[in-house]
DNA sequence: CATGAATGAGCCTTCATTCAT
DNA sequence: AATGAATGAAGGCTCATTCAT
């Protein structure tokens, strides 16, 4: 029984009154205007991803947060599932391209080195997280085949260039970052379970994640115990 | 407003006919039928859940698989979520029992035994991992706060229990039974998403689960590592 | 969604501990017990019904207030609406003999006479008058045709006594008292509707109904205007 | 999840085959058109309501008669309570305009007058008048406060206009106002219990309604009686 | 007689998707 | 290209009634 109900219909502010909202053409007629009202939809999904469950997520709030009728989403994404499917491959595509870049920065030769960077890089991706968890479950489904081939093969190939930035053979390389993956979604979901809003009123905790430590902990272990199997060297 | 009924008792069929069910009594009247037919839906519902997903696996399924009415559901779990959550508890349960009683078996001594022992307790539990993937999201919602309490306070009895078996502190026992936590969903989670369900027709491969490995090779790494941090003493 | 349970199961406290519950035989035999028991469910139902609707009354309800199980229910009353009727019937005949007595006692001769009477009479009916805004529409359906037949005699009967006590003719006195209903069930209404529960801590309020001091002076406006119309003699 | 789905637009008969469903847009786009589907909807419930009790009266029906989906009524009420509040409205607000009209014409100095008004405004509201027997039982529960109190300000309103009609002072008039209300509502009721579906086959009888007069007379008798009180003047 | 577990039609409501405009 | 009204399958849940015990 739904008894309150949230307000109908936003107001859609005309651009003269409110310069809030950049200007943006009412049709994408133009091949980049397409790509960036792609983009836009993908964007406020991404801001209500922040606070919000696959479930409760609508596609109707997606809507309304991109300011953009239901049926546009249609037009740029078939199913609620591509939208996050692509989603996923947004938030992925930036963590390799963060992780790469850092790489490239700090040239890690050492096990403990590459854990920094790796763990530096790693950080402050929560809803990264929780998307992957979605991965294989909810997502998938109800995806055109090809959308998914095309999703893994982008994938495999960033982790190729990943991979090759790593100090190790190629293959301890994939493990590792598969331990990383792994690591990643468990404490994160460790985290988001045991991490009871606890109503004190003392919202500046001074550890502000303990588990962050153990994730560290796991992390450093695994690739100190990885590395030890294979001599450790130079090459990419 | 019900007025006219149409006679509607669906056909039990006779065990000469159809041997899979098993005798039922038609209705639960003791106490312990009411436990076995709780027990049932769970069942049933467990079944379900290997193949399905938590949105996907409707109140409507469950009653079919149980071969019971939707209705009946509601006499032994007031919503679907109470149920899952009594799916997760049993699991729980069950896997919290096995653990403790290996080691009751084995009392393991050193990290490597302890690691054995923890390792063998938790392979094929495909289904608690998913399982616990829902608690905090969509469990715990929509269930009355005293189950959910109740729930909490069981496993921490429990756990209380199994720390007591490890031979390390108790904290960095705890510690130790988080890092399974992690490496279980995390390598789980891994394992579905990349396990592409080849059609081939060949079922019983060589490597039966190739991340088995992994997630064994990390279990030991954090184990060593966390007792390192630790004098390893004989005491519970 | 429902969110929160009652408690599922009264407990059935036992007589040697507990002897706030009347000593009840475990089972009616005798005619005479049967009736009583059939009494019990009714005095169940008119106790639940002074602060519940129709629809929110449910058999279950009824049940558990009466300390009986569901199906002993439809051993006495074969639909909801079938006891429904009975409540109507029970609480109207009480009111009818209540006025009777009070007509026998007072022999009031004069317009005014007879209405102090059946305002004295009718003050603390409105359960009764709740019941009667139920007559007609939701209750008679679902209930075997006899059953409202006898309804109907029986009331038609006791009415014939009723009228025979009132100073008017027998149609005149069949006039008033339909419009003492009518005026009843109307005020009924509106005080209902009308009446906020205004959450002022004052309960003890000096005008305990504004509208009885409406319905009072319709009632009294009508039987002069009506007993005007016929030379008011003293037969019965 | 809705994975595939069955073509499915419910044929639209072609007027030429099916005159009775007047021409109408596939999709209400302007205001106008939304105003008028609303309307649609309010006019199909009305048409079941007349056969129907709310209970009886699902979403279901509605949706049926108005020719529209289930889901669609949500786009113009949020709830079934909601629609029902409309509906309650929109027959009140007919009622009291057609009273406010009447008034205005005929002006009435005297209390038959006023009677005679009024009496003729509220002959054929039965629908009315049964609906506003849900008021404040059924009604005004999963309705969001702000409908009611928008529901309550509108009828206080009109009411006040009403008042401003009728020859006597603000609170006379509102008492008559209120007398009419009751005997309305009361006899309406008696009506139903009362004139039992005869199948007998002479619908146009000479009475059509023996209960019309006596609630003319109560209604008639009362007005006197509280006009009675004050000194009729001529002031609004 | 009494029980209360079991039933299932039916309720209101949601929301991904479609398509007339 | 964009809109958003319309769709309807499906969801969780209730409760009068039945019937095995």
């Amino acid at each position: 029984m739904k008894v309150f109900t949230a307000p109908r219909r936003a107001v859609r502010i005309s651009s003269a009154l409110m310069v809030s909202t950049p200007a943006r053409p009412a049709r994408a007629r133009s091949a980049a205007e397409k790509t960036q009202r792609r983009d836009d939809i993908l964007r406020a999904a991404k801001r209500l991803w922040n606070t919000s469950t696959y479930t409760d997520l609508s596609m109707n709030h997606v809507a309304r947060e991109a300011q953009l009728a239901k049926g546009t989403l249609y037009l740029y994404f078939d199913t609620k599932e591509e939208l996050f499917l692509a989603l996923v491959s947004e938030h992925l595509q930036m963590w390799m391209a963060d992780t790469i870049r850092l790489l490239q920065e700090r040239q890690p030769g050492t096990p403990a080195a590459v854990a920094d960077a790796l763990l530096d890089a790693s950080s402050d991706v929560v809803p990264l997280r929780r998307l992957l968890l979605l991965l294989g479950t909810v997502l998938e489904r109800n995806v055109r085949p090809e959308l998914t081939r095309e999703f893994r093969r982008e994938v495999t190939a960033r982790v190729q260039v990943l991979v090759a930035h790593l100090p190790f053979s190629r293959p301890t390389s994939l493990r590792i970052l598969q331990h990383l993956y792994a690591l990643a979604i468990g404490w994160q979901h460790l985290a988001e379970e045991f991490t009871s809003s606890s109503e004190s009123g003392m919202p500046d905790v001074p550890s502000p994640d303990p588990y962050a430590a153990e994730f560290e902990l796991a992390m450093r272990a695994v690739i100190d115990r990885i590395a030890s199997q294979e001599l450790v060297t130079g090459q990419a």
